[in-house]
RNA sequence: GCUCUGGUGGUGGAAUGGUAGACACGAGGGACUUAAAAUCCCUUGCCCGCAAGGGCGUGUGGGUUCAAGUCCCACCCGGAGUACCA
């Protein structure tokens, strides 16, 4: 019988679903295993072979774990809003909700054939308000919650404001926008407007004015890849930076938390990396600098090197910054307010783009350095960021790379403060480059001159405290969450505005159901979307959402029209995994308390700095609040890899626009276009000339000149994009390959952390190998199994030692697919199957003891094909529920060695010995042998002799 | 600029300091076939050589080691991310 992998597959998925078997319960006496993939934005163009990659890799191990024994939680769901269906419904006028549900069922199908152990009845959707109603709570939660620095976690609200009442901010140390000092009678004395004014400096999430990408004319906020040359990308229409009033989360209150929580869990060190340096500790110092013309008047600065505090020859100041305004003198003005001007208006992203070049201007005004009491002078200049530490340094050039940059620029004088040698002293005017390095020794430095770095920054800390002038501090380059859209497809935020104080709706209220709206855009007043929805106003009193007419703002108030991004759905989604259709809670403490966090999390790079710091900071806060059991939410992961697009091209002839030479007859590059070809007409580079000028009308007329008969394309790895006619889309290789040579070739592909492009020039190979593995098993099948097992007496001697053979490649395989998939290196188990099946094909192996225990070993990567094996092999139950078998070492012991012999390090020629020898037989052995001859004349001066591995004799 | 990541045959890749190129693809040759498909067998890193054999070889240049694709230093090139982070 032939492997007919369309039936085979066909019938299996719906054996599978018919019988539930992929169907888990919470709560078992087996071991839980939680196994979680980053759950996809269901875009138009459909699931391409990038997906799945690292959706088989996690599958593989799903099953694999299963097969082990455990009970595998391992479930799918669609992250469903999103900007894409948003931009299309104001397009078409087509409800994103629609569009999003075409999408998702256009993946499911996609999903489906693919073979994947998901429970689907677990499914979550972040656009369902079953699910979006604890976004909301959540969002509720991080309102009525601020950060206590003492406790080191999140605390009430409520306990805050009976604090205040007691003793105002006395001893209070909590995360907050601006530091605030005020006693119990002043809070007592203020109305609640003010109350509430005061208590949002310190909510978790939070109103406050952030800068945005403002741009008029399409009434909207911009993403900074929106942006081009202070131009919308859509339009081209001017964008300004404006503040705006927005929800923000408090997430720097958790940045030390985020630090240290790295060190719990096992990711790759480059991911901890990353995610350390997004959230970018340094220690350092905040210093006061008096002005010159008024010394009771100081300003802040941070350093990190405040053993260069004898070095600064200048401030600056960001552009945002307030003290601009009172300190700049009036022959100044005009040029310094111009220069503000127009540094607002760069996006962030132009401002990183022109690195090297270097602006700013002198305020006119002067500070005094505490330490020498010289007079500084100030500049402002975009190279200092308002985000980030005061908005305000000091500036060293000769230590530091920018301000080096900046000084030379402006020819400022740099004076050297630290040097690698106490006396090595040399003159500034003369470096290509400031000395960044905080090694050597302090000199012209006061007090600290003569010390190392290291001491001289404590040293001067001390100084600074002792005076009373400045402190130790920390800082961090993490900033809080930007939590408003002005968008429709988002989830709306549970506010109301009550004269001004933003109110949460009650908790039982929820969830607030995104409202219908006459169109997506926003208004023409330049409210965001939900500005058109007519019943969009909270009724205090019978508490529920009526028509905006009825708003009289005593018990009718306007509800928030501003949405949260696409971090908020998929921030916690895979709590709601473990309890999906829970109404009463977000997840009960049962289903957390037996699947405890993510055991094992598969999804792309992109997300390291983005998605998994809003996740962990979510999971913390959840974790404070008591309902979290783990402070960790992933505890293993790996990143798959770009699957990039590989595009071939024809060449047509410039001189003659129907002529397509071919890639190998192409003498110069010049006489020739090369034109991007659909993939799909191309095999092994080889066009199908045919298709082609059925391609497109203008290759109807299309000539060739081929290379022997063929016509040959040229190819590049590219972004896999439609424009490039190189995406590949995984239900085409379905069709034509069946499920599992799919999954064993995306697999086969490489390792699965590392980006790779996508061809399917090899897949002909592997599913040669599963029609190989088939056959395997169908001689014998045919030859009926049973007589196989128990041959006649005078086969047994003959059966038994070929059998022998069989199994110690049975148990080779075990060994090393078990290994691989534990450090998932899932490409060479695929290779592994590849020998075992050629070795067992060669011995023509037709045992049961072998053949039995490796359908199990394939199930994790083959689902499909070891499903059909294992039931002609007689058994009934599903063989996901089948064990995995273990190595047994006996068949592993090997009675000789083939040791390669080299001469000073090179391998010359290998010898088999008997695997017991001792470096003095196998010196003996390779002396006998005749090839020494010709490297080993008189005695070896040295000899490495490792045990069953080498032998290396030096001469 | 910064961060992360990669660089091995014609291609994808393998090799946990110990025989570089496993396993595949492609290519070439052959068997089977009326033919094709399918299948099977052989060859296939580069150079010299009829061969035996030898030399070279993991981006480049150094270094450590009996031994380096692997460890260290410097550099070059590609990919991804990015918020000039004091």
């Amino acid at each position: 019988m032939d492997y007919n992998y369309n039936e085979i597959e066909q019938k299996w998925q719906e054996w599978w679903r018919k019988e539930g078997v992929y169907h888990v319960e919470t709560g078992s006496a087996k071991p839980h295993y939680y196994v979680l993939d980053m759950f996809p934005y269901p875009s138009g163009a459909g699931l391409h072979v990038g997906h799945p990659l690292g959706y088989i890799a996690s599958d593989i191990y799903a099953r694999y774990k299963r097969l082990q024994g455990f009970n595998v939680l391992h479930p799918m769901g669609y992250d469903a809003y999103g900007l894409p269906a948003e931009q299309y419904a104001i397009q078409t006028g087509q409800h994103p909700a629609i569009t999003t549900e075409q999408n998702i069922n256009r993946y499911r199908e996609q999903l489906d054939k693919i073979g994947f152990s998901f429970d689907w009845s677990r499914e979550v959707r972040t656009c369902e308000p079953k699910y979006y109603k604890w976004t909301q709570w959540t969002f509720i939660q991080l309102f009525k919650h601020y950060y206590d620095n003492n406790a080191n976690k999140a605390l009430p609200i409520s306990s805050l404001v009976e604090r205040f009442a007691k003793q105002g901010t006395e001893g209070l140390d909590a995360a907050c926008t601006e530091p605030m000092t005020f006693t119990a009678d002043e809070w007592n004395s203020w109305d609640e407007v003010k109350q509430q004014q005061v208590l949002m400096n310190y909510r978790l999430a939070y109103l406050a004015d952030i800068p945005v990408n403002w741009c008029a004319e399409l009434g909207t906020v911009l993403a900074n890849d929106e942006v081009v040359n202070g131009l919308s990308v859509r339009g081209g229409y001017p964008v300004e930076r404006k503040l705006m009033r927005q929800w923000s989360l408090r997430i720097t209150a958790y940045a030390q938390r985020l630090v240290d929580g790295l060190e719990q869990v096992d990711w790759t060190d480059s991911l901890k990396e990353i995610q350390r340096n997004w959230i970018g500790r340094s220690e350092g110092a905040a210093v006061w600098f008096p002005l010159a013309d008024n010394k009771e008047h100081s300003f802040e600065i941070f350093t990190t090197r405040p053993d260069t505090i004898f070095g600064v020859t200048f401030m600056v100041l960001c552009p945002e910054h307030e003290l601009i305004d009172q300190i700049t003198t009036p022959e100044h003005k005009a040029e310094v307010e111009a220069y503000v001007t127009w540094a607002k208006n760069r996006s962030e992203r132009e401002r990183q783009a022109e690195v090297k070049k270097v602006s700013g201007v002198f305020t006119g005004a002067y500070a005094i350095n505490p330490l020498t009491n010289e007079k500084i002078p100030i500049w402002v200049s975009e190279y200092v960021l308002a985000g980030y530490g005061t908005g305000a340094i000091m500036a060293v050039p000769a230590h530091d790379s920018r301000d080096f940059a900046f000084a030379r620029h402006f020819n400022l004088p740099i004076r050297q403060v630290v040097a690698l040698e106490k006396d090595a002293v040399s003159d500034p005017a003369t470096w290509t480059e400031s000395m960044d390095a905080k090694t050597g020794y302090s000199v012209n430095s006061g007090f600290v001159t003569g010390m190392k770095v290291k001491d001289a920054m404590k040293a001067v800390i001390d100084k600074i405290d002792e005076m009373g002038i400045g402190h130790k501090t920390i800082n961090y380059r993490l900033r809080d969450a930007i939590f408003s859209r002005q968008r429709y497809w988002g989830e709306p935020f549970p506010v109301y505005y009550k004269n001004g104080i933003a109110c949460t709706i009650p908790e039982e209220c929820l969830p607030l159901e995104l409202p219908e709206v006459s169109e997506f855009k926003p208004t023409a007043t330049g409210e965001p979307p939900l500005g058109h929805a007519q019943k969009w106003a909270w009724d205090e009193q019978n508490r529920c959402v009526v028509e905006k007419s009825k708003i009289d703002n005593k018990t009718v108030f306007p509800l928030e029209l501003s949405t949260m991004p696409g971090f908020a759905g998929s921030s916690g989604y895979y709590f709601r995994y473990m309890d999906p259709h829970n109404d009463s809670a977000y997840f009960s403490k049962e289903a957390v308390g037996y699947w405890q966090n993510v055991d094992f999390y598969v999804g792309g790079a992109e997300h390291a700095s983005g998605h998994l710091i809003y996740s962990r900071f979510w999971n913390k806060f959840l974790f404070d609040l008591g309902m979290a059991v783990k402070e960790e939410p992933f505890q293993k992961l790996i990143n798959q890899g770009m699957i990039q697009g590989r595009s071939n091209f024809v060449y047509r002839s410039k001189a003659d626009n129907n002529l397509f030479i071919s890639k190998g007859l192409i003498k110069d590059m010049n006489d020739v276009t090369a034109i991007h070809v659909d993939i799909n007409i191309v095999d092994n580079d080889v066009l199908d000339v045919e298709r082609f000028r059925e391609w497109r009308p203008e290759f109807k007329e299309a000539r060739f000149e081929l290379e022997e008969g063929k016509y040959i394309c040229g190819w590049e790895v590219e972004k896999m994009s439609k424009s490039m006619f190189n995406v590949q889309n995984p239900d085409d290789l379905v069709a034509r390959y069946g499920a599992d040579t799919l999954r064993l070739y995306e697999m086969f592909l490489g390792p699965v952390e590392q980006a790779k492009p996508w061809d399917t020039n090899g897949i002909e190979g592997v599913h040669r190998f599963l029609k190989k593995f088939w056959k395997l098993y169908d001689n014998c099948l045919n030859a009926s199994m049973p007589e196989c097992l128990s041959a006649d007496a005078a086969n047994t001697q003959i059966i038994k030692q070929s059998n022998n053979q069989a199994l110690k490649v049975l148990h080779q395989t075990i060994k090393k697919v078990t290994d691989d998939i534990e450090r998932f290196s899932l490409n060479t188990s695929v290779s592994t199957f590849m020998i075992a099946t050629n070795q067992l094909t060669e011995m023509k192996c037709v045992s049961r003891e072998v053949l039995e225990p490796l359908v199990v070993l394939i199930v994790p990567f083959a689902p499909h094909i070891a499903e059909e094996l294992w039931h002609q092999l007689g058994h009934e139950t599903s063989v996901c529920d089948a064990q995995w078998p273990v190595c047994d070492p006996q068949y592993l012991i090997e009675d000789t060695v083939k040791y390669p012999v080299q001469f000073n390090g090179k391998m010359r020629f290998t010898i088999d010995l008997p695997a017991d020898c001792n470096q003095a037989d196998v010196l003996a052995a390779v002396k006998a042998a005749p090839e020494s001859s010709k490297w080993l004349t008189g005695e070896p001066k040295k000899v490495i002799f490792v045990p069953k591995k080498i032998i290396n004799i030096v001469v």
